[in-house]
DNA sequence: ATCATTTGTTTCTTATAGGAAACTTTTCCA
DNA sequence: TGGAAAAGTTTCCTATAAGAAACAAATGAT
């Protein structure tokens, strides 16, 4: 952390006109690069990254992409702006059994931690009725990134280019739940697995 | 997901130097805007809308962020472009007890699914020792959101700016990792919890 | 079909972003 | 200390973003 933020810990602060311009320095700071030499990484001027860290204009979208890239920022701060969301300074508990249910055909979610709307994780907990293989339906498909944990049962877990996952407790994956995807219980109960979305 | 494929779902393209009208005009016909009405939302002229829509300008990022906010876009998306990060239809697998191990003297973290060295979300297993409530230290803080999710034993989870939390296996909790938080083991044995840390 | 209205695109103009170079400040070594 | 080199800022100029208004295309009503 660096000169400009106030307190040592400080949560990214909405409504600054300034927000943008100090999230780069901090970064580039933190890489301990000059203006010239994080410039050159992200392939602009050194005048202009001076500009952009000092509020002195407003840079392009173009421009703040090549930073981020160069500078690993992590983007979604970068717009943080009117009010800190909901979550801030904020926690959720969901006891056991105690989440919203939502059921379908082949699986029963229950909804963790949803007092909390702005969260941009979403977990819950799925129930996977054991039946037979044959009765696997179609992929699952949706933009971005999943994290799946058995919690107990055993079952298989299908995604596209790869092959059959046999899954049992404690076992975990993580991947990008914009390739199909799906499983199905292949133990003599239910399975129940946790599963952590992002996007 | 490779280049080649076009599937209907297909996956942000990278390198594709219309990303951004694309992901724009998808956003806005999602709301089932009007130009007119978008660039109302957003603060902008319909015609610079248009322009970026048709990727015939460089908006400021300025512009960009305003539009996501009136057309609720998610962020990171905006920035994929060159060549799609190592998570892109990928998965990764850790069968239990398969983790990446990391020892400190109070917990004993197991990370899980470490080959995606792009993704976002870090899951990690962390077994806490059973101990006395005394000897709880200091505030771990860090930015970003964190889930977590009780596997086994009993434990007593703190948060700042709220009273102790005791939790058992099956109880999760959602919450702005930007405050203080920690835990400790109040069972007889080790507590087992699973934490899925964004940011 | 015809005309009116609404939606999207293309000028056209002005304000400003972005880079080169001049200038200032800081660093650090003799 | 002083003086050179490096880091950062400001100035200046050109390319272009952004909005207004003119234009074109699509939609709808009679």
């Amino acid at each position: 952390m660096d000169p400009v933020s106030q307190s040592e810990d400080e949560i990214a602060d909405a409504s600054d006109p300034d927000h943008l311009g100090k999230m780069i320095r901090e970064a580039r700071l933190r890489k301990g690069w000059t203006l010239e030499e994080a410039g050159k990484a992200a392939g602009i001027g050194r005048s202009t990254l001076s500009k952009i860290e000092n509020s002195q204009t407003r840079p392009s979208f173009d421009i703040v992409r090549r930073l981020t890239k160069a500078l690993e920022l992590k983007t979604p701060q970068l717009f943080v702006q009117s009010g800190p969301s909901d979550i801030s300074g904020r926690r959720d508990v969901t006891f056991a059994g105690g989440g919203e249910m939502q059921e379908t055909p082949t699986y029963s979610h229950e909804l963790l931690c949803t007092e909390l709307t702005s969260k941009r994780m979403f977990p819950y907990i799925s129930t996977i009725k054991a039946r037979d293989v044959s009765e696997f339906e179609s992929w699952i498909r949706h933009r971005g990134e999943e994290f799946m944990f058995v919690i107990s049962g055993e079952l298989t877990f299908f995604t596209e280019h790869y092959r059959p996952l046999p899954m049992k407790a404690g076992d975990s994956v993580y991947y990008d739940s914009g390739m199909g995807h799906g499983c199905i219980s292949t133990g003599e109960e239910d399975a129940k697995v946790l599963w952590v979305s992002l996007e």
